[in-house]
DNA sequence: CATGAATGAGCCTTCATTCAT
DNA sequence: AATGAATGAAGGCTCATTCAT
């Protein structure tokens, strides 16, 4: 009887692994051998689970992305409209190691997906993904009055994926401009934004 | 005599091959090799110009950051206050061959610069002259009474950098999401969003 | 389980023939494309044992000059003082064809040690047990009367090795002027002179 | 008219350098390049005097036995029998910059000498002339008495020049041992010892 | 005369991948 | 299931050499 070994968690282990490599040393250098070397796995082992370089990579930016995704959703757990939204954009900034891991290996594979249509693909569900939640939130306060009624959610949603990435993404590559509360403000001011939207007129 | 050359002029020459090789296969997959044979030119020719791999790569991305940033600067000229800030912020937009290249390799070296210090400084070099640019449009925007004299011009300017930088991230990502049209109108909410700041009051 | 195979074994083995092309081609010329090439191993193969060409020259010389020096002191096996000398010296003599090789191999690394401290000191130390080795022989010799016994032995001694040196590297350099016999009385010649040192006071 | 240069002078200029190169850092790391740049010279004036490396090369190593040879001789004058050997020895150390240098290219080209004919025989020529000034000197002391008469002279004059080889190599590979003193000491036992051959009888 | 632009051969090394055990 | 032995493609780089100017 051969040796019953859970699959699905061998992967996860690998993954995480690779995961804290990417987020360290980068793609490039992130090759079979140095995992094998850091993980104390053999190089054979791994490629016994996952069948390509390709695959174990690919596998673990999914691995991120709904890592990261996931948990904020389970953060809105209770909460609805511009505080959900509030909560949602606060669970995305790169405050914590973990999440900075996580952008730091999207902003790597942001990379790739300009040239790799594959790659690209599966960024473009992330965002859609995200930009779906934000949508949600947004609906739920429109109905809770705390968003005009009669304005377009998508641009609303769009304008604020795209201050939380480009935020993200610069919390990043400027790390002394953007302390934790700094990117605290910068979501609270996002989301003031839009109640204010209200009261504008 | 040896034959006559403008070394700045091959240089660039090259720099501008490679920069469309960036933005077409990747930093990965642009090899000196490649770059070799795409140009026609010898493996030998290039590397006498850059004395290797890495001083050809960072001068490419630093060619196209200050491109990027001098055409930006220069569509300014005659300009001012929210105007010129609309400007800037079309400017960046990748709607053209050019700017759509100008983002595919700079999302490239972002991706490289959350694991290289020395690429992280380039790009924060990069980001910074970005912002300072910004502000210089609001200050003038305030002295003129287009925005609210009490304000503070700093998370403005973050504002609109992180704005434009999520928008032409999601412009690369997702392609067929962000229309010509659509970036436009995006921007010039956020340059409207500033005004009404004043108004808000 | 993977193939097992003795690692020592197969380093020795490389080891071996790449002795062989040194002696035979020389340094320059042998690389490791020359190695898989005569070896009919593949240069992946060659860099499974010895992590780059350095490490593998590196253990080569050293191979090369422990071989040498415990060949001669096996020679040594029962024998004492100037008859053990004689024999010492007899061993170290490029008359055959391994010992060529050797002295071909150890020429060529004493050229890189004039410009590399880390080959000076290999030699060094190769140096240093050839002179103990002899310094021992001549103080069993002096015990036994053979050897005057007020004389220094360390100026003997190496005037006995720069000698064998000499002749080692003439012998090679000039391989016509130096046959087997007259190397031979060479080395007697020298014994010999340590015996009438005793008679000529 | 061209400019009239003196290419003999000129050549002899950039053999100084080379010398000073191979003694330094090497004949390996000696390249065209290098030598260009610490020369001051362009790689084309170079290979204008030199039509191959190979040659320049050659003609360096040449240069320097000729050198070095031509100064124990001139050292000479005036000189004969035991004295002047004693003299032409104590020339060869390599007690001074200039002589260590010589020896030190010296020893390189002996590794390369295994393995070419050419060089080998380049090599094997000046040992030929070295063993004949030898000679010459000892058949002065032979006329002057200072040597017993029936004694064969080309094994003195060899091992006279064995010894010389391996001190000089010795002092090359192990600095610290053969300091200029114990050096001169070690030519004079040498000399010595074919005086003390008459006596010994 | 002299320069340095340009070439391409060849080197070491790293790596993903295959496969026998 | 798991290992690591073995392969060969590909990359960056250095260098001697040729040649137009």
């Amino acid at each position: 009887m051969p040796k019953i070994v859970d699959h699905d968690e061998r992967r996860e282990k690998i993954i995480e692994i690779v995961a804290e490599m990417l987020a360290t040393i980068g793609v490039e250098r992130t090759t079979i051998r140095e995992i094998a070397r850091q993980s104390g796995y053999s190089r054979g082992f791994i490629e016994h689970y996952f069948k390509n370089k390709d695959e174990l990579t690919i596998n673990t930016i999914r691995w991120v992305n709904e890592r990261s995704l996931s948990r904020a959703n389970e953060a809105l757990c209770g909460l609805s409209g511009l505080a959900a939204l509030q909560t949602f954009g606060e669970q995305m900034l790169p405050v914590t190691h973990e999440i900075r891991n996580e952008w730091k290996i999207r902003m790597q594979f942001w990379g790739i997906a300009t040239v790799s249509h594959e790659h690209r693909r599966e960024q473009a569900r992330r965002s859609d993904a995200a930009e779906k939640s934000i949508i949600e939130c947004l609906e739920q306060a429109q109905r809770a009055g705390e968003v005009e009624r009669t304005i377009e959610l998508l641009p609303m949603a769009q304008s604020f994926l795209h201050r939380l990435y480009g935020l993200g993404c610069n919390a990043i590559l400027r790390p002394g401009h953007f302390t934790r509360h700094r990117q605290r403000l910068a979501v609270q001011e996002m989301v003031a934004e839009f109640a204010s939207a209200r009261c504008a007129h």
